[in-house]
DNA sequence: TCTGGGGTCCTAGGACCC
DNA sequence: TCTGGGGTCCTAGGACCC
């Protein structure tokens, strides 16, 4: 392993609900918890505020209303958060050609194959780690000027420790593990803090009574692949020994697309969930063609009312990205699935990706004969979000959900607090505002009111 | 008001092939 | 008529991560 901790790993703070307050002043040193609002939602983020009260991630929304009654309950505006995202991807490649982003707000960076490489290269350990604890501040520093978001560095000579160091960084901190430092730091440290052991993992280990890391190293390769099997024993005894190698590796393409949806109600019946899968399938079709993909495998998800969940995936003879090919085998699968009690969930995937669009010449044939246009439209618009169901004779009704960016010809930008009732309160402030907005109560189908796209966090040049 | 959505990787059995 | 042994593909499920 290298002598220089020159792999960082950037892990944005509470980066759904930090995007969210800097959007809008009046939620700055609030609780804010960004998630489903739905019955059945769970939370995505919730902001440091909210944490205090117990709140966290993957948490039944019910659950956090209880907890946190007066924090502000927003649904995720995801536009922002990868337009925020790609401003900090960005500042990374700055520092090196290989980043390697593990979502939205997480990435590793290998700053030897950047333009401080040969630097890094000549300095001695302790210089190496001056200069990355340098570099790290500077980013840190360039990302608050860029967005007004916080980021939690660490730094290290492996993968392992950086994410490691990142976690005891957070939040708004930078944290370096010295190189051979890796197997002391890990030793007290419990089993859970390694990266890959979750929930049944630590039962697994605590059965046989190891709960630190400490106790991983010491009990060796042979016992760990004899209770968590080949791959995962002996990767868990390298981790022990703060062992890793793993390079930076930027750019891998997905291996799959999936769309999924948790229905209020659980569905009952046969044609209802027949359709839900033709919107599944005409989702993830036009998810796998904005990518310029195709794939050969086609994997349906049924999650039933007790929420057992069981999956049926049908392999084609050849690679498609044709919706009524896709939906027409979901639709088989389901067809041998037992439904009875109600299903809780359905999701439409395709895996076995080809690497672009290779035309499915028996379904182009097939729609050639029919005479038939694209599939498009499904009652959804451009960005997959669902609009409200459109009932013959009478007319749509405007949905509006809180956190949602709209503008109004009077009062100018702002973003809905809330609705119901045939209401709809807005707050009038952007990222911008000096002081929190004001509120005003429109009717839901004023004609003034519009939905609007996401604001940058900070004024384009030019724009004062 | 119990439990989202989008992924990755691994295991294991049976089919199939040489 | 006491059994072969790999390798690869397909399918299903499970653990884990953010």
């Amino acid at each position: 392993m290298r002598s220089v901790p020159s792999i960082i790993h950037l892990d944005m703070d509470a980066f759904f609900a930090a995007v969210e307050q800097a959007s809008k002043p009046s939620l700055r040193g609030k609780p804010v918890i960004v998630g489903g609002l739905g019955g059945r939602g769970v939370v995505s983020t919730a902001s440091y505020e909210a944490r205090k009260f117990g709140v966290h991630s993957a948490m039944p929304m019910a659950q956090a209303r209880r907890l946190c009654p007066n924090a502000a309950f927003l649904t995720g505006r995801f536009e922002a958060y990868r337009a925020n995202s790609e401003i900090v991807m960005s500042l990374l490649r700055e520092r090196s050609p290989l980043v390697e982003p593990l979502s939205l707000d997480e990435a590793f960076v290998d700053l030897e194959a950047g333009p401080y490489g040969p630097a890094l290269a000549a300095a001695t350990p302790a210089e190496g780690a001056q200069l990355v604890l340098a570099l790290a501040e500077d980013l840190r520093a360039d990302i608050v000027e860029r967005t007004g978001l916080t980021a939690s560095v660490g730094a290290a000579a492996s993968k392992l420790m950086a994410k490691i160091a990142s976690e005891q960084a957070k939040p708004d901190g930078l944290v370096l593990i010295e190189p051979g430092s890796e197997k002391s730091v890990l030793a007290p440290m419990p089993v859970r803090a390694l990266p890959g052991i979750g929930p049944a993992t630590e039962q697994a280990l605590r059965r046989a009574g190891l709960t630190s890391v400490a106790d991983l190293a010491e009990a060796g390769f042979e016992e760990l692949v004899g209770l968590l099997g080949k791959a995962h024993g002996a990767g868990v005894f390298q981790m022990a020994l703060g062992w890793d190698e793993r390079p930076v590796v930027p750019d891998r393409d997905a291996k799959s697309v999936s769309v999924e949806d948790t229905f209020e109600v659980d569905l009952a019946d046969r044609d209802r969930i027949l359709r839900e899968i033709d919107h599944l399938a005409a989702r993830c079709v036009r998810r796998l063609r904005a990518a310029g993909r195709s794939g050969r495998t086609v994997v349906l998800k049924v999650r039933r009312f007790d929420f057992s969940t069981l999956t049926r995936s049908e392999t084609l003879g050849g690679p498609t990205d044709e919706p009524e090919v896709i939906a027409a085998t979901a639709r088989r699968l389901a067809m041998q699935v037992d439904t009875t009690g109600g299903v809780r969930l359905l999701g439409v995937g395709v895996t076995q990706l080809a690497d672009y669009t290779q035309e499915d010449l028996f379904a182009q044939l097939e729609r050639e004969e029919k005479g038939e246009a694209d599939g498009e439209g499904e009652g959804e618009g451009e960005d997959g979000t669902e609009e409200a169901e459109a009932v013959p004779g009478e007319p749509a009704v405007r949905r509006w959900w809180p956190g949602q960016d709209v503008t109004h010809r009077e009062f100018g930008p702002g973003w809905v607090q809330g609705s119901g009732v045939g209401r709809v309160t807005v707050r009038f402030e952007t990222p911008y505002s000096e002081r929190p907005g004001r509120v005003r109560t429109f009717a839901v189908d004023d004609e003034g009111l519009a939905a609007s796209g996401a604001l940058p966090l900070r004024p384009p040049a030019g724009a004062g």
